[in-house]
DNA sequence: ACAAGTTGTTACAAATTTTTGACAGCGGTC
DNA sequence: GACCGCTGTCAAAAATTTGTAACAACTTGT
């Protein structure tokens, strides 16, 4: 199965303890990028899209309660979990850290497997049906939380591949992709599969649309690879 | 909101965990009186006569569940309903195992909404006219309650572990959760078992789900987990 | 029309995933 | 102790999926 190590952000003032965490989470598989404040923080989440983020409680500025505050308040973040460092064991600061929809906080001095653990926790709970949206064009919806396709109410019966392969082009419409961008996407870097494997797919996923009149959603871009649309 | 809120009483012997309890529970609107320890909550029960009892079953001294034990056995305060806040769902079975007569557990980590939740529906169960927290999905009955379930009237006969399966399916309707989730939500985290032991106790509870014709709403999806959902 | 390059289609064996029955350990009851 | 229900683990059987090869069909440029 794929080994993609997670990327988590740590967003900590005091860099002594920015590079024991990240010392501390690349030993437990993860890869780790930091910021020293949540303007740094906006920059990495923007071009990283770090699957957790480990944030201290304490910063100068902009504090994390605040930064978290504003990333929850944001849908393009909103789903990303948060585990806040607390420095002391201040109750009232833990209980407004949840009121502002962290995942989970730890307070200092922790141990590192406890973090680990909760890191593990917070991201196991949050992996599928990320996006809780259904994407619907035109009578195909493809919900992510129950992992159903249905073509004008009817389901539509799709293998793992199948699903994985629509659901990419149903949330990257209008545009031309290589087989190879596809393979990359849907299968996953490190994976090699002759890019054939591609259209047989792509073959699979029509048939399998074809009686519900939606298959015609499929291009082929003769020469560069395949592109979804609605339009003719 | 009226002076009508209802008034619980947190018996917990760790201050940080009864300070962040209070700020919940008061930002939900009930108002709230804490002790530390049994003594304490007999003195507060006495002269406060709460509306409910929300009680860590770990205390030193007399635990939890011997305090619940002693109320539940005293006519004058046998109607106050009592949830026990366990620090593991495997603990729950054991808690309900003594036979106290709690009216509802929780266990940690549990999130606020759920913890509100939960009281809210004990406190309308024992307000009478109210049986609620029955889930019911096409003539598939599950009483959290008596922890009891009927398939069109006929009981169905479950294990422990296949009731919670079952309570917990039953209540996520129409999503997919993998292994791992479901052992995390219904196994509870930090316990080591196998991902196959959730397959085994899926295929236990279709056996038993079966003669009543219920077995199809719980669905495999193959590469991911499982789904429970009326449609097929 | 022809050749060369692309894509569609099908069949099939290999790989993967799920189902199922069996079994051994555990804690409680008779 | 013997019995019983419940659990977790295993491994064989069953079911599904996946990648590839082989060939048909199609497109394009000459």
């Amino acid at each position: 199965m794929g080994m993609s190590n997670k990327l988590i952000l740590v967003v900590e003032d005091e860099a002594p303890i920015r590079e024991m965490l990240k010392f501390a989470l690349e030993r437990a598989d993860f890869r780790v990028t930091m910021a020293g404040n949540a303007a740094e923080g906006r920059l990495r989440i923007a071009d990283q899209q770090p699957d957790l983020i480990l944030m201290d409680w304490m910063m100068p500025g902009v504090s994390g309660v605040d930064f978290a505050r504003e990333l929850k308040n944001n849908p393009t973040t909103r789903d990303v979990p948060i585990i806040m460092v607390t420095a002391r064991v201040e109750e009232e600061d833990k209980v407004r850290g949840l009121n502002v929809g962290c995942d989970d906080y730890v307070s200092k001095p922790f141990s590192f497997p406890e973090l680990i653990a909760r890191i593990n926790a917070v991201l196991r709970r949050s992996t599928p049906g990320f996006d809780e949206e259904t994407l619907a064009v035109a009578g195909l919806e493809v919900n992510a939380a129950s992992q159903r396709v249905t073509a004008k109410g009817e389901p539509v019966r799709l293998g793992p591949t199948e699903y994985r392969l629509l659901h990419f082009f149903v949330s990257h419409q209008d545009r031309v992709y290589t087989r190879e961008q596809v393979l990359d996407r849907v299968w996953g870097q490190s994976v090699y599969v002759e890019e054939r494997t591609v259209d047989v797919h792509i073959r699979r996923l029509r048939k399998a649309l074809e009686p519900h009149g939606f298959d015609a959603m499929i291009q082929t871009v003769r020469g560069t690879g395949y592109r979804f649309s609605e339009k003719v």
